[in-house]
RNA sequence: GGAGAGAUGGCUGAGUGGUCGAAAGCGCUCCCCUGCUAAGGGAGUAUACUUCAAAAGGGUAUCGAGGGUUCGAAUCCCUCUCUCUCCGCCA
């Protein structure tokens, strides 16, 4: 959610941004403001009419303290009809603050500058290459290396769960803990601070991130208790300290998190979603930042740096796209997603996104923090994938594997997976 | 799941209808005093919104959350959430 005060300051520009975004009702900037100008008119009203009438209690309170019982009645039997008026003016000011709110939901982020103004994925830009992409013919697409070997049972997965929850067996379910613990291990090397968290959130969770109202169809929910499955860690990490306000000098605070995700996707199909490419339950080490508003464009350059780490350390061979205006989603300022190469597949896949939100989440969750001059400020958050793991074990199977049908192990992961090849 | 107790500012904790946004203590900040350390004295110290060009200063709201009673609610009533104790169940 945006500030309404840069809102008014910034009107076209916000605008524009939204156009650039693809966002079709534009209007909702002027329609906000005009709402808001309404609100704040009747607060200032109420606001005086309560003053009024706190007035007269504090009267009769003394009134009544003194014993002059006949004077203060005088006064209650005066206080008449502003009661009813102040009750009436507080529901159209509740009923208003809500359409301006509502309108104030539909807003998107503004895009940074340096964002390439585009519609579709055809319009972001690689913005960096790594590695050689493996073309070679006999390369098998995960799904049947892992078939052959009977390392991935979606079979049976859909059999217990449904389409989309595989079993990993034996060494594949090795490979995902070592991976995870890698990555987290990584993690912890390059300061992050790790946290195990709840799987399932509340309301107010969900809607601190903005799974609520925007992307509801996308969670999982267990309605009798009021919980939503996590989607990514996303969730539960950036809300761990909702509502907090930092002292300065305790910025910036990064942390990270494995857990698993659970996604709906509905709508998915065909190629997209075979094998590895989209699960509805996967693994995920996330990086959360809580970071000083001045220091988010380059916490975002780190944050993204670290993430290619890994995949340059696991030798995969990856490009980094900086996503354009119309590719980057709603809360966010400036976007990069890595892309692994699938050599069995011949295509890229995407294993990590990592955001720029500047103040959009934070201020929807009141992380705030002191500046310099003691006044609380809201503060930026960023998060990316550190990284996500099915399309990672998919690259790792497809371009690990040998001709002779056998799968190496990258060698950082040797010592998790305690031998060279499986 | 059953029974009971509770939730007040950064912390401890007072306050059971009337100048209470809230005593006191601790902590923290600034100043004074004091030739180390320690101690002492004074002032300040919640958040959000709004008014204002801005600062200063006003105003409103907030004592777990929401609703109600009342001229007036931290205080009374209702609902919910959370914490603690006991019983039951249990990885």
């Amino acid at each position: 959610m945006l500030d309404i005060n840069f809102i008014r300051d910034n009107r076209e520009i916000v605008k524009k941004g939204m156009i650039n975004k693809g966002e079709k009702n534009a209007d909702a900037v002027d329609a906000v403001l005009e709402k808001d100008e309404e609100w704040r008119n009747l607060v200032t009203k109420v606001g005086n009419l309560r003053a009024e009438s706190n007035n007269r209690a504090k009267q009769i309170g003394q009134l009544m303290g003194q014993g002059k019982k006949d004077e203060a009645e005088k006064i209650i039997n005066e206080t008449g009809r502003t009661k009813e008026t102040i009750k009436s003016l507080e529901k159209s000011l509740e009923a208003i603050q809500k359409e301006r709110d509502d309108l104030l939901y539909q807003i998107p982020n503004v895009p940074d500058e340096s964002v390439p103004v585009g519609h579709t994925e055809e319009d972001n830009v690689v913005f960096s290459t790594w590695g050689e992409p493996n073309e070679e013919e006999w390369r098998l697409p995960h799904w049947e290396l892992a078939a052959d070997k009977k390392w991935i049972d979606f079979d049976r997965g859909s059999k217990v769960a449904g389409a989309g929850f595989p079993f990993y067996v034996g060494h594949m379910a090795r490979l995902q803990r070592a991976l995870i613990n890698y990555f987290l291990n990584e993690a912890i090397e390059n300061g992050y601070t790790e946290i195990q968290t709840p799987y399932f959130v509340n309301e107010a969770s969900a809607r601190g991130t903005g799974q609520i109202p925007d992307k509801e169809d996308m969670m999982y929910t267990v309605p009798r208790d009021g919980f939503f499955a996590i989607p990514t860690a996303e969730v539960p990490v950036t809300n761990f300290h909702r509502d907090e306000i930092f002292e300065m000098d305790n910025l910036p605070v990064y942390y990270t998190a494995y857990t698993p995700c659970w996604r709906r996707e509905a709508g998915s199909y065909g190629a997209d979603v075979r094998g590895l490419n989209r699960l509805h339950q996967f693994d995920k080490v996330e990086l959360v930042k809580f970071v000083h508003p001045d220091h988010s464009d380059s916490e975002l350059e780190s944050l993204r740096e670290y993430a290619e780490s890994l995949l340059q350390k696991l030798k995969l061979p990856y490009r980094t796209l900086l996503m354009c205006t119309g590719d980057m989603g709603f809360t966010q300022t400036k976007k990069y997603d890595l892309e692994v190469w699938s050599p069995g597949q011949k295509k890229w896949l995407e294993v990590s996104s990592c955001s720029n939100f500047a103040s959009f989440q934070a201020r929807r969750m009141q992380l705030r923090f002191r500046n310099e001059k003691g006044k609380t400020e809201i503060m930026h958050t960023l998060n990316g994938s550190g990284l996500a793991l099915p399309r990672v074990v998919a690259a790792i199977l497809e371009t690990y594997q040998t001709e002779a049908g056998d799968l190496e192990v990258p060698e950082v992961l040797v010592p998790y997976m305690g031998t060279e090849k499986v």
